[in-house]
DNA sequence: GACCAGGCACATC
DNA sequence: GATGTGCATGGT
């Protein structure tokens, strides 16, 4: 670990902490649903994936078994509030199909999976990119990988941690590298960030207000 | 009415 | 390897 960022990085967190509290993530009853939560939110806001889920949970079909068996275009209808519904509604059967062929549709086996292997699988499915993997695995299946979404990039290139070129895998590795190997800190500093850009990183930034203006 | 949200795949150069 | 584009609803 190169000790000054990793200071600079904890500083970030512990102010986070102490703005906003305990975040709690991911917001889901099961497993399976974090999942579907992951594919949903896919550059859409969080506010249009709830009412995707609640029409799932609504219509019974918010299960492994039963999205399996719905109709793909019953399956796009349910989930048309989140956006992209067709494309999306392919990524979910994609994801079911992989999860039958290789993990008899357990979330018990694709958690005792080898982390890398893991990984590299869930990568293979059509419509699961480097994010929405790594929600999975750290939210889902608590696995211990730190998640990079576009706020990360956004504030942290802001603040001169790394350049906004950065690539996704080496943006995770700075934060991997940087940070104590902890699951709950992956888990609550990536939600911490996401609730920070809500109020102060997103088009227009009102950096005067933000709280990490001291960092 | 413009802008954007907890991305990803695919085409083209 | 870098850059551009389609996918789409709903809130500010």
């Amino acid at each position: 670990m190169t000790p000054n960022i990793s200071n600079k990085l904890l500083a970030v967190y512990k102010t986070l902490q102490k703005t906003y509290g305990p975040q709690g993530w991911w917001p889901a009853d099961t497993p399976f649903e974090t999942i579907v939560g992951a594919i949903l939110t896919q550059n859409t806001a969080w506010a249009n994936v709830e009412k995707a889920i609640s029409n799932l949970k609504m219509a019974g079909v918010l299960s492994a078994e039963k999205m399996r068996r719905i109709d793909l275009k019953k399956l796009a209808r349910l989930i048309r509030p989140a956006g992209y519904y067709n494309i999306k509604a392919k990524r979910l059967k994609n994801f079911i199909s992989f999860f039958y062929s290789k993990y008899n549709g357990s979330i018990g086996n694709l958690s005792s999976e080898n982390p890398e292997k893991l990984r590299k699988a869930l990568l293979s499915v059509n419509g699961i990119g480097p994010e929405t993997c790594d929600s999975i695995m750290l939210y889902a299946l608590g696995k211990r990988i730190f998640v990079i979404d576009a706020y990360t990039k956004r504030i942290f290139s802001r603040h001169s941690f790394f350049k906004a070129s950065a690539d996704y895998h080496a943006i995770q590795k700075y934060f991997m590298d940087n940070l104590p190997k902890n699951i709950k800190l992956y888990n609550e500093y990536h939600a911490l960030v996401v609730r920070l850009a809500k109020d102060f990183c997103r088009t227009k930034p009102a950096c005067d207000k933000c709280p990490l203006v001291i960092i």
